[in-house]
DNA sequence: CGGTGCTGCCCTAACGTTTGCGCCTAACGT
DNA sequence: ACGTTAGGCGCAAACGTTAGGGCAGCACCG
């Protein structure tokens, strides 16, 4: 089956024609371990190089050749994959897609390549996934889609791999989250500012500590300011757009309307709008309404959107950061990173000129 | 280093403590590779694979020590590392987003796992990822980020690596799209139909295909129905809200101000909404907006979006299915999937209950 | 002049699979 | 009873790397 020597294909090469350190040894006329040693910069100080004459020629060589490792070879070898298993809820959402982002550019800077699967926030889903992805080997994990309860993460910690969160952080496992109860209480805080009192939280699923989070800040604001919102204003939501149109239409039927709503989703906030506007109320000048997140859209609203802008690119570059760490072995912690109120039409309303610029407001 | 048995771990496996072919074998009392035959259903007809009852006592052990092979050692003997590369130009762009969910979900169903890298639509960065991906040694790619003209491609195709396009066509290189063109028709016939002659285009990337040829399919049907657009009224910019906005400003500063505006993506034409807003102009009662994918919150807009739909997840499942024909070495053929218009209040205007429910007329 | 220590490289054994080849044993045909 | 055949399985050689252990040659020192 396999010729030889096809069409004066690069001899020794691979299967696929491709250079392996072989070729490189061969042409360098030394042995491929030399080869090996001088191109892994071969940093253990008790073991030997190869000289720097022939160690520039064989760079010289491996170059010309468009040399790359195998990393099956080496995966095999070593037993480190240089890859991360990367598990989200959904990558069309726009958030963990950013947070992706994040990650794969991070991680391809350390020289790791990502796997992502989406989840779809079922736990039977993420069982299997995580299965897939480890039976890649993979040498690290990165959740995105942690249950605030934790369990199933518990299994994972066990078998030894390593893993960080992100975006959601969950028991004492280390995460990169958004300081989400801050987040909270900015929003309240230009609520209250603005006088609402009636107001009204779509809460986003029960399981995810960002909408928990973000409600408890809320609600804490809320009550410290004297004002105790009532718990059928509290409903929870997927985090999409139908989720909370749903959201806000469970709100309307419920008898006294508030004048101001928190959802901790900008896709959620959007879809209150849209429940609104069939409501026929005017975002802005008759409800108010404060989303999360800051996505790019949000500011392009035909009513822009008052929100509370989370780093979520950030969010992505840390927690590979925070991984690098762990698999270095050093002692790692959780990080918070800090939101910012963006006020914009949905809650100044058109007084304001329909704030088409940003006004990011300090924590 | 290696403790031959720390504690009480699984004998014969791996560093992880995962089972090996060996220890199958080992527990088993037969060969590695009669387990190896028998676990790969060994379906080649001249060889043959193990005994009923050997098998099944294989087969129950593997299952029962959660066995799975080692992929590098299987990449490496065989290879083939059942592994895709997928480039796309933002993974935050929700539509490509979709489309490589239906890449992921497809391929995980033909037992493949996918690498996906943004390239920004940068030429170079193209080139330095896929050598980043091709350095995985994948054994097929899914480029969703062609340049029309196709060259980078070229170089690509002559390194002998099988690849189809997704959602942008480009040369004679076998693509799933859609059908961008009469895409372009469908929303001229809408404006039309309501009697807008004074009409622009936001055309997008002059590099992308889907920009191309949706927009000529918009002028195609306007030229037909004897309305000529002026070159002017033709922008291009980027695909995203801020790339709408830049494109709607400019169109409003030539003076003569459209009555409807054609956008290519949807995200764009929710930039032209914020900055006709900015105008002072309403969207749906002074100027007509219709873009292009239908992505979920295009209904849920303030100011419901009219759109054309595109088969996003359905065109990363069929570009998977391609590939794998592709690779199986059969005769394969671009498709062009149908799209459909959905019209909505950016549009029909105020006078139609803001249509919260989409109407989709088929093609 | 013999030891000692270093430099510069080679040798070899893995890592976990797959696969062509070939060896047994049992069944079958004549 | 003996030769043939096929089934059931073991053997061993790869695939491309890495890494521990050497072995020459040279300089240096006493």
């Amino acid at each position: 089956m396999t010729t030889p020597d096809e069409k004066g294909r690069q001899p020794f090469a691979d299967a696929a024609g491709r250079a392996t350190l072989r070729t490189v040894a061969e042409l360098a006329g030394v042995h491929v371990s030399t080869v090996s040693r001088v191109l892994n910069g071969s940093t253990t100080p008790g073991v030997r190089s190869a000289g720097e004459q022939t160690s520039a020629r064989i760079r010289s060589i491996a170059q010309r050749l468009g040399y790359t490792p195998n990393p099956h070879a080496t995966g095999l070898r070593t037993q480190r994959s240089h890859l991360i298993g990367v598990l989200v809820p959904r990558l069309v959402d726009i958030v963990l897609a950013t947070v992706y982002e994040g990650i794969e550019e991070a991680s391809a800077s350390f020289g790791f390549s990502t796997f992502v699967a989406n989840t779809g926030d079922d736990p039977a889903v993420q069982r299997q996934r995580t299965e897939m992805v480890l039976a890649r080997r993979v040498d690290a994990m990165i959740f995105g889609d942690a249950y605030v309860d934790g369990r199933f993460l518990a299994e994972t910690a066990q078998r030894g791999v390593p893993f960080v969160l992100v975006s959601r952080r969950a028991g004492e496992y280390p995460s990169v989250t958004c300081d989400d109860y801050l987040g909270g209480r900015l929003a309240a805080q230009h609520l209250l500012d603005l006088g609402h009192r009636a107001v009204a939280v779509i809460a986003g699923e029960p399981y995810a500590s960002t909408g928990i989070d973000r409600t408890r800040g809320f609600l804490d604001a809320y009550a410290e300011a004297g004002v105790v919102v009532d718990a059928d204003r509290v409903v929870h939501t997927h985090f999409d757009t139908a989720g909370g149109r749903d959201g806000m239409r469970r709100l309307l039927t419920t008898g006294r309307s508030p004048t101001a709503v928190f959802a901790v989703n900008d896709f959620a906030a959007i879809g209150a709008m849209g429940a609104l506007r069939d409501a026929g109320a005017t975002v802005g000048d008759d409800v108010a309404v404060v989303g999360f997140n800051d996505v790019p859209l949000a500011g392009e609203l035909p009513i822009a959107l008052t929100t509370v802008r989370s780093p979520m690119h950030d969010m992505g570059v840390r927690a590979v950061h925070l991984l690098m760490k762990l698999l270095a072995g050093e002692e790692v912690e959780s990080e918070r990173l800090t939101p910012v109120l963006v006020a914009r039409a949905s809650t100044l309303g058109s007084r304001d000129g329909n704030g088409s610029t940003d006004r990011g407001s300090a924590a």
